[in-house]
DNA sequence: ATTGGTTCCTGCTGGC
DNA sequence: TGCCAGCAGGAACCAA
């Protein structure tokens, strides 16, 4: 499931592909996404040339020249490959909904077998009023996530903490991998309220969710299932998960069973005895 | 205002 | 061994 990690190690092969490039040809061959493809997408990008691939939240932003902007999410299982030199046209694959031909022959294939995902248009002056990215918190490797920013955004909260972790409007991009894997790094409980975690937690926890979306990041990301890079390989960061996945496993620090709860409709994994 | 529940979709898993 | 019901999961949306 692509969180942020994900959306950044396939927005920086993106990128390599695609940027200063143009775009010859937009293949669309379902309109039926998480939500309705804008009837004019493939008009609206043929002949453009892609100046930036940039990334918001979860969302991939591929910037044009005349200031469009396609707003990508991956969903649970997107995924954008690059291609050289294949035929667009073929073969025909089931679940690959959109196509995009730039420069000299180089394909990007979107695939996304549950279609959750979805691709948007926008412009850039209208980009951070966009409905999809208007409530989106800060992004947690920015300055602006900091320790006071969390206490702030956390305030009045009564769900757990891991569900107002989960929560876009609180902090950008997280999922339910980064989520737990920070809590446990920070020692904190999933299931404490959320507006109890004053200053002194808060900057232990934005700390600990840097630390792990970076060294995720290097890793390129974390492939269960679903996640490949731009270039189609795996990331490996699900090696150095410490509890996600890990039920009834030891805890790395403490030896203690590592427990599986639900919140809010979502597994949590954690160390009940480091995570107090 | 905040929060819990529902929904979208398909592949995989577990139970028989 | 094979089948199928049920589940997982991001996030918008609705209802309370």
């Amino acid at each position: 499931m692509p969180e942020l990690p994900e959306v950044e190690t396939v927005r920086r092969g993106l990128a390599e592909a695609m940027e200063g490039r143009r775009i010859n040809q937009v293949l669309v061959r379902r309109t039926d996404l998480r939500r309705p493809l804008p009837g004019n997408f493939a008009e609206a990008l043929e002949g453009q040339t892609i100046t930036r691939l940039s990334r918001r939240a979860k969302y991939l932003l591929i910037c044009l020249e005349n200031e469009t902007v396609v707003l990508a999410h991956l969903g649970m299982s997107g995924r954008m490959v690059i291609e050289q030199g294949t035929d667009a046209e073929t073969p025909a694959r089931k679940h690959e909904h959109i196509v995009f031909v730039v420069g000299n022959g180089t394909v990007i294939r979107f695939s996304d077998p549950r279609r959750f995902g979805l691709m948007d248009l926008t412009t850039e002056s209208s980009l951070a009023s966009h409905p999809l990215l208007a409530n989106i918190g800060p992004e947690p490797l920015d300055d602006m996530f900091n320790g006071p920013a969390l206490v702030q955004r956390l305030k009045g909260r009564k769900t757990p903490l891991k569900s107002a972790l989960l929560d876009q409007r609180v902090v950008a991009g997280l999922g339910n991998i980064y989520v737990c894997e920070g809590l446990f790094l920070a020692g904190l409980s999933p299931r404490r309220s959320a507006h109890t975690v004053g200053l002194g937690r808060a900057n232990k926890l934005v700390a600990a969710t840097k630390k792990v979306l970076q060294e995720a990041i290097e890793s390129g990301g974390s492939t269960l299932r679903d996640h490949v890079t731009a270039t189609g390989e795996m990331g490996y960061f699900q090696h150095n998960f410490k509890v996600y996945g890990r039920e009834g496993e030891a805890c790395p620090v403490c030896n203690n069973e590592i427990r599986r709860i639900v919140q809010a409709g979502r597994s949590t994994f954690f160390c009940a005895s480091c995570q107090g």
